[in-house]
DNA sequence: TCGCAGCTTTACGTAAACGTAAACCTCGCC
DNA sequence: GGCGAGGTTTACGTTTACGTAAAGCTGCGA
């Protein structure tokens, strides 16, 4: 048998409220099924919310995450349907190296005004 | 004498509308002078737009774009404010290096879907 | 049996980031 | 002097991603 979570439980564990969990099952990103009237959560819930999670921390919109976790699940069994699906991987893996090297570029701004802040520190503090 | 730049230039530029453009004016991240009822763009308000548009890839809000730029306009002369320049700066390269983190896996998952796709595409068609 | 913690639905509210429409100026050109 | 392109303000509309309040079920410990 095969764990089970409870909503709070989850919303704890990924630090939103269970509100914004309904929200996700409202926006068909996951899908507990039920005992009763309580919402029950299988592990592949669980790690839709971690994608779901990683994806907002991208800044991806919950539509977008949407696409993506289809992207997932899908099997594509058609040789056309196969050829579309390596193309939307390939567009997926332009943007995210687009991202990486936004955040490369910011990286290193920062860590050159990180440096020049700790110089003009010593610099102020020796001369004191 | 520097160069200037129209509304519906920069628009263009940025790939926004000049909506946009007087929006972030409002929001105070951009500070164009004017000729009477015109608009004025420096190189520096397009160097500001660029930080901006780079902000809104990586998912951040104008609020939080806001104050990054104040970060690269501020001079703190002051050592406390130094050092509080330096936190800031390091808070904001950890949150660079988690979300270039989730970028990394993104992309290896990325990798390894197209490759299980490449492979079957291969061995539907050669069994063809 | 009472009450309460924890869950449920329903539904209205809100902040962010613009879109869009209306109504006006103004500059250059024919 | 008319007019069209491009700019301006004002202001209401829209979508996304929830927050929040109201009102009701439900199991369980005292």
């Amino acid at each position: 048998m095969t764990e089970t979570y409870g909503i709070a439980e989850l919303a704890k564990e990924f630090g939103v409220t269970t509100r914004t969990v309904r929200f996700y099952e409202d926006k068909g990103l996951i899908s507990p099924t039920r005992e009763g009237q309580r919402r029950i959560y299988s592990p592949r819930d669980r790690v839709r919310l971690r994608l779901i999670m990683r994806g907002k921390r991208l800044g991806l919109s919950l539509d977008e995450i949407a696409e993506l976790i289809d992207l997932y699940d899908s099997d594509p069994s058609e040789v056309t349907q196969l050829k579309q699906f390596i193309d939307v991987i390939r567009e997926r893996k332009t943007v995210l190296e687009g991202q990486k090297k936004d955040i490369e570029e910011s990286l290193s701004e920062m860590n050159r005004l990180e440096k020049q802040c700790v110089q003009l520190l010593s610099q102020k503090q020796t001369s004191k």
